[in-house]
DNA sequence: GATTAGTCGATTTTT
DNA sequence: TCGACTAATC
């Protein structure tokens, strides 16, 4: 253990030191008030765009100044991308020393601590995390030797099985609660799920395997159950911040406050009008909460916003006055700018995308370039309209939130045969990566796993005559060669996933028709593995940390060219850009109508609402489709509907002073003609009618 | 026992 | 559009 300053802020012989950096001038009132309080709780209410970030890296710096050892320090941030940018910033405002500030998401750090102390909790320290689809996976394997009576009434799919053992985790709460409260009607099959959620922990347990919420359970087991390791962990972090504190839950507040247990250090910012994390536990109530754990906290809000314009802000302010619980604060802005959020009614999807593509390319004209400006929708498919006409009017972009590249079934397999290679034991990547081969089936893969992990042989018997008999003798030899040579030479992770990928070719080849895409994302998938020395902490980040997304989806591919960011309202968070378009505004699709059900669940859709609109700094448009495809049902596919105004519009008072009403009118460029004969009229009378002719020609040619 | 075709059905957000 | 499940075929 290293010797920390007892006090460091009234350290020895205490003239005022001497600082590098003048915070009072970069500061304002109240965020200089954050920043030099270093000492006790201290719970900072930032508004959206308030400085938050700012306030928590000049804290940083301060604390570097004072002599506060970067290593005693720990920020818990909610994304990589936040904790890293945090680093960035306050390396550049200081120095270096900050790059040595312990932090990451909570699902990290405990990954961390738990790999040092998993003896304490009868773990291996080479438990393998597993992500979500593998916890459905291994839900669905066990649900087979619950015997269920076939075809009874339905019985929750795998998804929706772990969503409810994670929920019930997470909340704290019973999974008879949680059923109850959520899933009234699965209510019957109680006893079932509760022993599925035994099994599946025993899974785990034997298997040495934690999932997501594994990893917050067993750190909280360990500061509880192991005094001396809290004690030591709680002087070890002499300082810590926990950012985005609205969307953490019950076991995470637990554990901050936990390792604060040694000196009470403890600072949490947050905004309980930006929490849209409850569906997955969060409870925003922790923020209400943290005066009543530690009595002598101190709370500064920051209400003055230095992202938007103030008719922006005028508008949002609007947004959060009709929610139903919130603390009260007023953001004001000194940011000047006269241009109202635009609300415009598009007559459907299509009419909405084209004026979008056309307002971008005209603000592009304007000197904005494109990167900073981006379209926000509540759930990944609601652009993929959108997306058609980015591509053939040339707009590059990125998409954000969705299907994640770690989630795609390519990547899901090369990470399979990593898992093999790294650790011949891994029951559910054997699994994966025996159903690649031609010939094997469940059973046989079954078999196999049997053999190999569960009486402990190894893949070597698979050179045993037993084996090298069978039909799939050859296939199950390509594969035992691949392991063996891992497990006997030093490869790198590079090498590894390289070997891996010439495994995985011509599977993928054989498999998808688009396979050269995939190729791209497997390629990438290697050079993100030359990064790692260890194989191990290569599949840890990709499981904890993936990589944003997948090719598959974007156009352009060159590096350097600045992108339209599509992003999901979730995925923004914590960003900003000149210029932010808000589609689908519809009631079903904004309130989505999955929450339509709950009042609650209603409040977070409008949080999610106030979240997207104060991404803009200077230009908000809000888009409301008339028509709509019927959400992509098989039966309303070729249909449309009419669609409502999200009622988050007719909650705000005075909405037509606040925003400025557009009419869509669409230039008349190649598009126009486009549009009369591509809308859904073509089979209409006047259009010659191609279809008719070669029906008809078929018809003729038969027999 | 594996594979394939074909049907039905359901769709939020993420560490 | 995609995946999960079923029934027919190899």
């Amino acid at each position: 253990m290293k010797n920390y300053p007892l006090n460091p802020a009234h350290g020895e012989g205490d003239k005022p030191r001497q600082h590098k950096i003048n915070y009072a001038e970069a500061l304002n009132e109240q965020q200089w008030q954050a920043v030099q309080q270093i000492e006790g709780p201290q719970l900072v209410i930032a508004g959206a765009g308030s400085g938050k970030t700012r306030t928590l890296v000049y804290r940083v710096a301060y604390l570097v100044e004072q002599g506060v050892d970067p290593e005693s320090i720990l920020l818990l941030t909610f994304t990589r991308k936040a904790s890293r940018e945090m680093l960035r910033r306050a390396a550049l405002l200081l120095d270096d020393r900050c790059q040595r500030i312990q932090g990451g998401t909570f699902h990290s750090f405990a990954n961390t601590i738990l790999r040092q102390y998993a003896g304490h909790l009868n773990y291996a320290d080479n438990f393998t995390i597993i992500d979500r689809g593998d916890s459905e996976d291994i839900v669905n394997m066990l649900r087979g030797e619950l015997n269920l009576d076939k075809k009874q009434r339905r019985f929750p799919k795998k998804r929706t099985l772990v969503e409810i053992m994670s929920k019930s985790i997470n909340t704290n709460r019973p999974i008879m609660e949680v059923l109850a409260d959520d899933y009234p009607h699965f209510l019957d099959d109680e006893p079932q799920i509760v022993d599925l959620a035994q099994r599946y922990d025993r899974f785990k347990r034997t298997k040495g395997l934690m999932d997501y919420d594994d990893l917050l359970v067993n750190l909280r087991r360990l500061l509880t159950e192991h005094d001396q390791v809290r004690r030591k962990l709680s002087r070890q972090f002499k300082y810590i911040l926990v950012d985005e504190y609205q969307d953490t839950n019950l076991l995470q507040a637990m554990i901050a406050a936990l390792l604060a247990s040694e000196h009470a250090n403890l600072m949490v910012v947050g905004d309980d009008s930006q929490s849209i994390y409850a569906f997955r536990g969060a409870q925003f109530k922790n923020i209400m909460d943290f005066p009543k754990i530690f009595p002598n906290t101190r709370v500064t809000t920051l209400e003055q916003n230095y992202r938007s314009t103030q008719p922006i802000l005028d508008f949002t302010n609007a947004i959060i006055a009709s929610a139903k619980e919130k603390y009260a604060k007023n953001l004001f802005s000194e940011i000047t700018g006269e241009q109202k959020p635009v609300y415009s009614q598009a007559l459907n999807e299509r009419e909405q995308s084209r004026f979008i593509c056309q307002r971008i390319l005209e603000l592009r004209e304007e000197g904005i370039p494109l990167d900073e400006m981006a379209v926000l929708f509540r759930s990944g498919w609601h652009s993929t309209e959108l997306e058609i006409e980015l591509n053939s009017h040339n707009i590059p972009f990125v998409k954000y939130g969705g299907m994640k590249f770690t989630e795609t079934a390519h990547v899901k397999d090369v990470t399979a045969l990593l898992r093999i290679m790294f650790n011949p034991f891994d029951a559910i990547a054997w699994y994966r990566s025996l159903l690649l081969l031609e010939g094997v089936g469940p059973a046989i893969a079954r078999e196999v796993i049997d053999q190999v992990v569960e009486a402990q042989k190894g893949p070597e018997i698979l050179a045993s005559p037993e084996w090298s008999n069978r039909k799939i003798s050859g296939e199950l030899t390509s594969l035992r060669l691949l392991i063996a040579e891992s497990t006997a030479h030093q490869f790198s992770p590079a090498e590894e996933a390289k070997r891996a990928l010439d495994y995985y070719l011509p599977i993928l080849k054989k498999n998808y028709d688009d396979y050269h895409k995939r190729t791209h994302d497997l390629e990438a998938l290697v050079r993100i593995a030359e990064r790692y020395q260890e194989l191990e902490a290569f599949l840890t980040d990709l499981t904890l940390e993936p990589p944003e997304n997948s090719q598959i989806d974007t156009t352009a591919t060159d590096n350097d060219e600045k992108k339209l960011v599509l992003s999901t309202i979730h995925s923004a968070k914590g960003l900003e850009w000149h210029s932010v378009f808000l589609i689908n505004l519809v009631d079903g699709f904004l309130p989505a109508t999955q929450s339509l059900q709950r009042e609650e669940d209603i409040e977070e859709e409008r949080r999610l609402f106030y979240v997207a609109t104060t991404r803009a700094k200077q230009q908000l448009y809000l888009l409301t489709p008339e028509l709509e495809r019927g959400g992509g049902m098989s039966f309303f596919d070729t249909h449309t509907v009419f669609t409502l105004p999200s009622r988050f519009i007719q909650d705000i008072e005075k909405f037509s002073e606040l925003t400025e009403q557009w009419t869509i009118t669409l230039k008349q460029e190649e598009s126009e003609t486009t549009e009369e004969k591509s809308d859904d009229g073509t089979a209409d009378d006047g259009a010659p009618n191609f279809l008719k002719n070669i029906t008809d020609f078929f018809n003729e040619h038969r027999n």
